[in-house]
DNA sequence: AAGGCTTTGTAACAATTGTTACATTAAATT
DNA sequence: AATTTAATGTAACAATTGTTACAAAGCCTT
């Protein structure tokens, strides 16, 4: 766990802060679709990106959901740090994009890191930064841009987490991430492969570059 | 000004720390409409907000511009705090909604109180966290809601922050924050004047509780 | 191969939001 | 008071997005 600990945040921790957390930390690793953090649940720990993605979501009490950011190696989930600090409720879900490695750290452990090293202090404002200008980044969207676009960026940034120009997915698990229905994302799809940008095949979708 | 942050922070900074801050913080006082970060700038401190709201929004470089939160008594901008740590332009514009104080905390500072005072460090991560709420707030609200809902708990929320029932104010103002046009929103006010919701005159708007 | 389930395609229509154009009214200026 | 300017009202129409309903196609199970 070590060697992973020191590839990943070997540039940013020094390396007794490195040892601590491979002392403290525990490895875990999820495979694409499972979940690491559950709705309504005590956060057990803040998880440190080692590889993969992870989507993070806020979920509502009525089950609504709404897409907020990925963390992705180097990145911690700022949303989970809050709630261990306040020993509250998890507001958020997270679940692996693809498959992922992470080092979870105990909440017990997060106040003395905060005292004992600036470097983590660093770490965390500008994770708190970093996740609040993703979702800066998807109102600037929802705000501005029409959903035809939203579409392909959308499409642009699944192809870029999971790496592959074949995306496996239907249309209705497209239209609840956009917040729409079913029957519009198949007809904007349908028009974007007219348009030559990609080619429509039951639970795929293929990008042309 | 020792006793102003005696009474907006005295609950949570050290005494200490309310003696630095008294220190090396000036205090400001803004009059409504006026600029406290311009966009571009090199941001010259970090606003701790005594009284008074003031607004932040987050500007593109092709002007166009974007409402991301308020600032309200007790509260900082965690956007400019980034801004300090990293010496960079500013991306945000902050105007004061109504006649404000604040006291500046100077860049140079910043860095000693974190490593200094607990409480500062605490200050920083959950206004951080707030913000963020805010931001998704922001967020669930334009992608779940309808424009005359959205109106509605806009015009409620004007009326919150500036303590009163009587908005002085265009329906081109409005338009320009909700991201559409004029006519939409003299439409959308028109109907919820007939529901009787509301009085519209030149300039402002009743709001009928 | 047949039947059932899921996914996708498509038409027709409704609701919401955006746009243009111009009239009307209120305030400000001369 | 007359003129100018800014703000609002309204109609007519366009574009986008949402909804319903059903057909067609692909995949899985037996």
């Amino acid at each position: 766990m070590i060697n992973l600990l020191r590839k990943t945040f070997g540039f940013i921790f020094e390396s007794t802060l490195i040892e601590e957390i491979n002392k403290i930390g525990t490895l875990r690793e999820v495979s694409a679709g499972e979940e690491l953090i559950r709705f309504g649940e005590f956060i057990q720990g803040v998880p440190l990106m080692i590889s993969g993605a992870v989507r993070v979501n806020r979920v509502y009490p009525d089950g609504n959901e709404l897409f907020l950011y990925y963390i992705e190696e180097g990145d911690t989930c700022s949303m989970s740090f809050n709630c261990c600090t306040q020993q509250k409720k998890s507001e958020i879900r997270a679940i692996a994009e693809i498959d992922s490695q992470f080092i979870m750290i105990p909440v017990s452990k997060i106040e003395s890191l905060i005292g004992k090293y600036s470097s983590w202090r660093q770490f965390v404002f500008s994770s708190y930064h970093n996740r609040m200008v993703e979702v800066v980044y998807a109102l600037e969207k929802v705000a501005f841009e029409k959903l035809d676009d939203r579409l392909e960026e959308y499409l642009d940034q699944k192809s870029r987490i999971t790496q592959s120009d074949s995306l496996q997915m239907t249309h209705q698990e497209i239209a609840e991430d956009l917040r729409t229905s079913r029957v519009v994302i198949s007809r904007l799809l349908k028009k974007l492969e007219q348009m030559g940008k990609l080619k429509l095949q039951r639970n795929t979708i293929e990008l042309i570059r």
